[in-house]
DNA sequence: AAGAAGTTTGGACCGTCGGTCCAATTCCAA
DNA sequence: TTGGAATTGGACCGACGGTCCAAACTTCTT
């Protein structure tokens, strides 16, 4: 049977315009709120109270809607990273600014060994590039450094963003972290990897990261 | 209508028998010929002429599938690794083993980087750290090297994986390569980014990882 | 003032995916 | 021989990303 009943105006136009920059204000938000996996259009249509089209009509896809969030979050850290008169300084706290907004948003941390050439990756090279600039790399062997260090930092991004996305709480990593070094002890009798588990307890992994961090700036100072 | 011709006998039991290790060489190979968004389950039980029942009685899911297609690649590669009487060169071999089995199978570059705890990366992760013992990094200071160490090759691993899945022929990637550093020229006047951008035709990136791999052991064994 | 042209909106719709379920069949042990 | 266990294949489900389009609103033109 056909629908005889009036349908109810629809496309009153929002007072609450639709632009790109709220789809992607709600794209973090929901990021934040539901991890990766939660970031579904549909979700997003819900968190805006709109249709699916009206975000299409806004966005090309989804891996762009994630492009640009993270950006957003990684322009934030760029911004106010140059500021250090010692470029050595600078490097350590740019890198601690992307570890620390990872922590606060894991998906930025998959995001960015996604797509090497996507602008919050863009940011962290031009970042990166200039302090080595300031460091007196000369120029050849700056874009190795440079390199070196952009894929140290994302590297251990995505590492560590894992393990942010399974955890929550300290009470829960330390439970994880319990059954971890359980499981490898029980599974593999290798001695390296007893030594690991072992210590995996009593271990920090921003102090990790930044003594990552230092072991490349000693390279580089010390083969400059 | 109900169909009432009798069915064709199905489920006569195969006589190459369905196994996991047979499953999971066919992961590889599709993922080889279509890469990582052609390996569906679909494709897989075309592959192997089945259903999609007889697989998940033997996997759990393509998680795990993913998780065991890389740990089979990189297992052939660790495996003969350890060779070497210098550890400094063992590790270059490892990494380099690494880097060329990515660049066969960019998908593994992307999984690597995706979950910590796989025994894909737990492989990586024994192979440097026997080798930092055997070169004579003290214990707690062998933690951050080593984890400095592999997240840089995961890093760089997930980066020219990227990179990789982009372009097939080397015609195509001269062509990839100038067709983005015009893009960058021309959407960013930075200086940086312009040196950068000039310098990318006459770019390697096996060299430029190995040079990563240095830096790391400079810094290291300087520290020691 | 009024209509034409362009922009923005919301939802119906499509094909595909991962995963579940189950009847049919075969294998194996007693 | 026979009954339980293992294995198989495909129907089915809910959810996804993306397309399409008519309705509604804005802005421009005359």
């Amino acid at each position: 049977m056909v629908d005889m009943t009036v349908p109810a105006p629809r496309n009153t136009r929002r007072s609450d315009a639709l632009s790109r920059d709220r789809i992607v204000e709600a794209t973090v938000a929901v990021l934040d709120a539901t991890g990766e996996a939660g970031l579904t259009v549909r979700a997003l249509t819900a968190h805006l109270s709109t249709g699916r089209g009206a975000i299409y009509h806004h966005v090309a896809n989804k891996e762009e809607l994630l492009a640009a969030a993270a950006d957003d979050i990684v322009g934030r850290v760029t911004a106010g990273a140059g500021d250090d008169e010692d470029p050595e300084r600078a490097i350590r706290a740019l890198a601690l600014g992307i570890f620390d907004a990872i922590d606060a948003h894991p998906w930025v941390g998959t995001q960015l060994s996604r797509e090497p050439w996507q602008p919050a990756v863009l940011r962290i090279w031009k970042s990166v590039g200039s302090q080595l600039q300031r460091l007196g790399v000369p120029g050849p062997a700056r874009a190795d450094a440079g390199a070196a260090l952009v894929n140290y930092v994302l590297g251990a991004a995505a590492q560590y963003a894992a393990g942010a996305r399974r955890v929550t709480s300290d009470a829960d990593r330390k439970a994880y972290l319990e059954t971890l070094a359980a499981q490898w002890a029980q599974h593999d009798p290798d001695p390296i990897v007893q030594d690991a588990a072992s210590q995996l307890h009593e271990h920090d992994d921003r102090e990790q990261f930044l003594a990552g961090v230092d072991i490349f700036l000693t390279g580089i100072t010390t083969r400059r």
